[in-house]
DNA sequence: ATCTGTGAATCAATTCACAGCC
DNA sequence: GGCTGTGAATTGATTCACAGAT
């Protein structure tokens, strides 16, 4: 596609998705680096802290350019610098944060956000009794405020942590708020627009895989049943 | 490898990765379903409700057997029930929570844990002050009794909601008290022996990820700078 | 006519392996 | 000698497309 087209210096390069989950782990690791005075490592060293292995982290870092040094490694700070450009990290993108139900309450209090480059701009719910308290500094309004808050402040990122049985209504106001990017808690699939981007993480679906794991390890799989037998028992 | 080993009747499949991970989620929508009064579904309709395609679902729920029936579809019911079978849902696997934190009291009291057939079997802290406190109507005890628990209540997954700094120890802790299956929502990877799978889910980095495909509906990425430039700023 | 189940084809991600630079 | 960067090879996941069952 569209190969003739001049493109700018660093040309339009379209990273993997499973690179791009990658990177914001790299970051993190780099970041604690920092802190401990370290300024070089190679693509094996930073492979085994995160867990992978070293060809797949030259390769996602060589998306980002070629800034590393051959026979020497990367410069700590400066692949920070460039894993932060490429994710967006320059700047900070506000969350606004619908339920304050006890995970909402969890989240906004959650340190890894803010500290990250996401400060949280408020907090709603669709419950009056809620209103007016505070949670983490920051006071909880009505629902009906997410389109002056998400004006007023900015927000470009809307979490979600309401019941499951909300959450489709509080994505739509997300969305009419102008909300582009959902990060969804509650075990529902939500229906948006296609330019809208959203990212589930659903507890109980975490739990169940590793139950699939757990059982596979014990190898202690129950016979199957058929269909008229499990009609029977269900009655 | 040993394709002349006789294997019991359903063959020892080996279910990709992918699938699995998709599994707990058609699992949820069918229960909703059942609620409904559903009782027979397409490849078609359970793929728009999941937001995958048509194909995939069926490939999918291939792995399990041949459950559907041609020209008609599935029959929820036994759908449930195949689909809980081969994620080891028949019975429950009970979990422990480390770290009384305000994350941890989230994750006690969610009820998608619980009702998927995974109760909390016991919340523990290092903190003595929070020993002794009630959690969703479990008592917090301390890390310490960790084995204690983990053996009287046959606890089978450990879920780390402490603080980074403390969950590679609370990883070790329950890896030596015998659990073999971890949740972390501690912002680390987690160091653990080759046969303990581990699930980590990094409410930042779920952020980090939605920042970058916002800045690319944006394309306002900024410029690069040189590694001198960079290194002059970090002073 | 309709909808599943599945080989074959395609597309994406990972790993190998080595040339090129320090 | 050591380590990056990257084509080529491989492995894994998704999608196509159609034979087969009802």
């Amino acid at each position: 596609m569209a190969d003739l087209a001049q493109t700018s210096s660093p040309a339009r390069r379209r990273i993997p998705d499973a690179a791009v989950a990658r990177l914001p782990v790299y970051l993190q690791i780099l970041n604690t680096l920092i802190a401990d005075g370290t300024a070089q490592l190679s693509s094996d060293q930073l492979a085994s802290l995160a867990g992978v292995n070293a060809a797949k982290v030259r390769k996602d870092l060589s998306y980002l350019g070629s800034y590393g040094t051959r026979g020497v490694g990367y410069d700590v700070a400066y692949l920070v610098y460039q894993i932060k450009r490429e994710l967006g990290q320059h700047h900070e993108w506000k969350v606004v944060v619908v339920g304050a139900g006890n995970l909402g309450n969890a989240l906004a209090n959650y340190n890894g956000f803010s500290t990250r480059g996401f400060p949280v701009a408020g907090v709603v719910d669709i419950d009056s009794s809620k209103v007016g308290k505070k949670v983490a500094g920051v006071l909880v309004r009505h629902v009906d405020d997410l389109p002056t808050i998400v004006r007023e402040e900015s927000v470009s990122i809307g979490v979600i942590s309401t019941p499951p049985a909300s959450a489709q209504h509080a994505a739509d106001l997300l969305v009419n708020a102008g909300i582009r990017s959902i990060l969804n808690f509650a075990s529902v699939i939500l229906n948006v627009p296609e330019n809208i981007s959203v990212r589930s993480v659903d507890l109980g679906v975490e739990l169940q895989i590793l139950g699939y794991y757990e059982q596979l390890s014990r190898e202690d799989k129950p016979a199957t049943k058929t269909k008229r037998e499990v009609a029977a028992i269900c009655q």
